[in-house]
This record gives C-alpha cells, sequence and structure tokens, in this order.
DNA sequence: AATTATCCTGACCAAACGGTCAAGAACCGG
DNA sequence: CCGGTTCTTGACCGTTTGGTCAGGATAATT
C-alpha cells in the first residue's frame, strides 16, 4: 500500500544521516504507542485516533509515517518476529541438552519481560485466528520448530533425555512463558503484586527450569552433572 | 442497564414454562455467536452487526434481547467463570498428590477443548488488562488460588512431593492447558493440522501430565505407586 | 373474540471509524 | 536568501459504530 520511500529524492544524500532524524524519532515513538494499543485491544479493537493521542500526535501524522492501520499493523509483528527469530538460533545435537533448555527457557522469558506488549500483541494475533501470520505459522515457524524437534528426539534416541514428544515440549515453554507477559494482569491480581520485579522473574525462570527439566529427566547444569 | 425482566408481569403464571421458551432459543444462539465474535476480535474489536449476522438475527433483536454490548459481554464471562469454578472444587490434604494433579490437568485440558471460544475470550479479557474482570481475579480467584496452593504446601512438607512454589505451579498447568485453545491457530499451523482430534488431546494431556508430575517428584497415579 | 404481553425489525441518530487532501510550517544544502 | 524537500495538521468524506424508538407481527390468556 504505500512504498519504502525512495532513500533520496535526488542523488543529494547517499548518507542520509542527519536526514530522517525526526522521522526516526517519531516512527519509534509511535511504533511503541501503537504496540500498546493493538496489544490491548487488538486489530479491530484498536484506532488510530488512540494510537496518536498516545504517541502525542495527530492522527494524520500518524498516517503521514505509516501509511495506514495495516501497514502499521504488519511493521509491528515484523519486529516481533525478528526478535523471535533471534531466539536459539544455533544448537546442534552435541550440545548439552539441559543447557539448551534452561537457555531456551531463560531467553524466552527474558523475550516476554523485556517486549510485553510485543507478546501481546503476537498474543492476540494468533488468538484471532492470525489472520495475518498465517503464513509465517505454517512456513518458517513450523520449519524453525522441526527443525528443533528433530534435535531433541536425537537426544532422546542417545538416551540424554526421556521420550517425549518434542513438539509438545517447545510448546510447553513457549505457553509457560508466554503467560507471564500475555496474562500478566491474571498472575497480578492472584499474587497480589504491583508489578513484577526482577527476583520474581528470576524466581519463576528457576522454577521453570526446574520442573521441566526434571520433568524431561534432566539434571539442570548448575547441579553436578554426575 | 437492563432490569433482569419480572418473572410476570401479573401474577399469571409462576412455573413460566412454556412461557419463554422463545426467548431461551434466541438468547442461548445470541450467546454462543457472541462468544465466538468476542474470542476473535475481543471487547471492542466486536461489532453488534457482526454478532447479529452470526446469529441469523437482526441487529435490532440482539440488542432486545440483551440490553447492550456490555451486559452482553458480562454475561459471557459469568457464564465461562461458573464453568472455571466447577473445576477441582473439593481436594483435602489427605488426598493423593499425584492423582489430584492429573485430574486438575486432565479437566482444565477438557474445559479448553469444550469451551475454545470461552477460553479464548478469557483470554482476551486478561491480555486487555482485564478491565471487568479485575475485582474477581484479585478477589474470588485469588482465594480459589491461595487455597488450593496451601494444600500443595501441606504435601511438600510432608515430603509427598517436591517443595515447588505452589502459585507458580498452578499457573504451569493454566498456561499449558489454556495454550491449545488460546493458540490453536499456532499449534494447527505449526504441525499441519486441520483440528485436534481426541486422540491429539489425549497425548497432549498425558504429555504435560508426564511432565509436570514427574517435574515435581511425583509418579503418575496409573504406574506403581511402589 | 378481545386483550394483553412478548417478540420482531426497519428507520433513524450522534459519535467514532480509517483515510484523503490541500495548504502551510519548518528545515535543508546551495 | 532561495528552491526543494520533509513535516504538520485541520477540514473533510463515506462508512460503521452502539443504541433508540415506534409500530407492526405473533402468541398467550381470558
Amino acid at each position: 500500500m504505500r512504498q519504502p520511500q525512495a532513500v533520496s529524492a535526488r542523488g543529494t544524500r547517499e548518507k542520509g544521516e542527519a536526514n530522517g532524524v525526526t522521522r526516526q524519532r517519531n516512527e519509534r515513538e509511535i511504533l511503541a504507542a501503537a504496540e500498546r494499543v493493538f496489544a490491548r485491544h487488538g486489530y479491530r479493537g484498536a484506532s488510530l485516533q488512540a494510537i496518536a493521542e498516545e504517541a502525542g500526535l495527530p492522527k494524520s501524522n500518524v498516517l503521514y509515517y505509516m501509511g495506514s492501520k495495516g501497514d502499521l499493523y504488519v511493521r509491528l509483528l515484523e519486529r516481533m518476529m525478528m526478535r523471535w527469530n533471534a531466539l536459539l538460533d544455533d544448537i546442534s545435537v552435541d550440545d548439552d541438552p539441559a543447557e539448551v533448555l534452561e537457555a531456551f527457557i531463560h531467553s524466552k522469558m527474558q523475550l516476554s519481560r523485556r517486549h510485553p506488549e510485543g507478546s501481546r500483541l503476537f498474543a492476540a494475533e494468533i488468538l484471532g485466528g492470525a489472520p495475518f501470520l498465517q503464513e509465517y505459522l505454517s512456513g518458517e515457524l513450523r520449519r524453525w520448530v522441526q527443525a528443533r524437534a528433530r534435535i531433541f528426539e536425537q537426544w532422546a534416541e542417545r538416551g540424554l533425555m526421556d521420550p517425549v514428544d518434542p513438539v509438545w515440549l517447545i510448546f510447553l515453554i513457549w505457553s509457560a512463558t508466554q503467560h507471564y507477559a500475555d496474562f500478566e494482569a491474571q498472575v497480578l491480581g492472584i499474587t497480589g503484586k504491583g508489578e513484577l520485579g526482577d527476583a520474581d522473574v528470576e524466581q519463576i525462570t528457576a522454577f521453570l527450569t526446574r520442573v521441566i527439566l526434571k520433568g524431561c529427566g534432566l539434571t539442570p547444569p548448575s547441579a553436578a552433572p554426575g
């Protein structure tokens, strides 16, 4: 719907450094505001007016930078997918299962903590049937899962861990970690806390690591490997 | 906003049996349709027009029965909370931990399976910061959790299970089971399945039971208790 | 058959929706 | 100081929003 704007209309600036600084600042502000609003109300429920107010700009300005509501939404999803893809990108059969799973749980937990709005935005998209992400789910992400699942299976064959279904295991880790971003309101309401601090998150991470690793027949790498 | 309609305007019918049969049918239809639409788009994103079309009725008729969008939404939430409350309502310290946890996982999984739209409706509400449910979360549900947490702790004290934090454990079970309703689109996209059949659900339930129970130092009740 | 309560719905309303546009303001290297 | 680009924004458009209402259709009670 909107061409990515030619880097420079005439052959004036190849660096494009000092130029576009306003654009960068405003786009950053708009993206942050939009992430909050989309996360809270979903795609349909979010209004450009609300996003604009959250960003402290007139609605027209939001459209000037983002083209349309759909473009803005897609841009946020893509940004979140990039953060996602950086996770656990290089593991091999020769790695230690316990270490890998611990790293997986830890980094996924950190992702939920560092980008709670992005996590909720993603969750809302899936909840609504993933109209924008279906292709990604059944393509790129599916291959990502299958590759890791194969490694888990090989670990099981070598007797390094219990022969559990690797896909369900990945889903278990996803859901358990995602929960603390997506259901934050529930967690806070039930625990009575005002927010989850670093100490809480570390405690939860330790709990999840302990239970899930033990549940797969693994010993945490911090403990003596025997 | 809308009074619960006097059972009978005059003192005509105390049974109110044959009367109101149309109302029951239409309300059931509307509630089912609304649950789907609210689950998909959240409170703000759902439109009465869409709900009416889904129910095969004119918009005015939906408002005639439900009063307002807010009333309809609250009614759906309350219905879902009732299903919720029926879960694991009577456990005691003298029960077998493994049996209780297995029953918990199983019944929660069944709830997600039998009422996926209700599950997603609930998830969307929490995702949006639980504007309608905050009171319930920090009141009734909080007490529900605390009561069960206390029992888990006593089991741990008696050495019947590992001394894990009981609240995080409850959250783990919630998230892992809820996942298959809320993130159904993701699960289907990644597994490549068209839907999750009974066999799949049983398999997942068995996986979760196995990993979580073992992770807490419990042996599944189906196996020999030693 | 008359009456009354319930059910049904098209027409209508003000507000909010996503999006367009033109005209001006601010900034830029030359 | 100039000419061109980028930025800013209020006015505006057609559509959709949640909700009201009057009035006709239907069914139940007497």
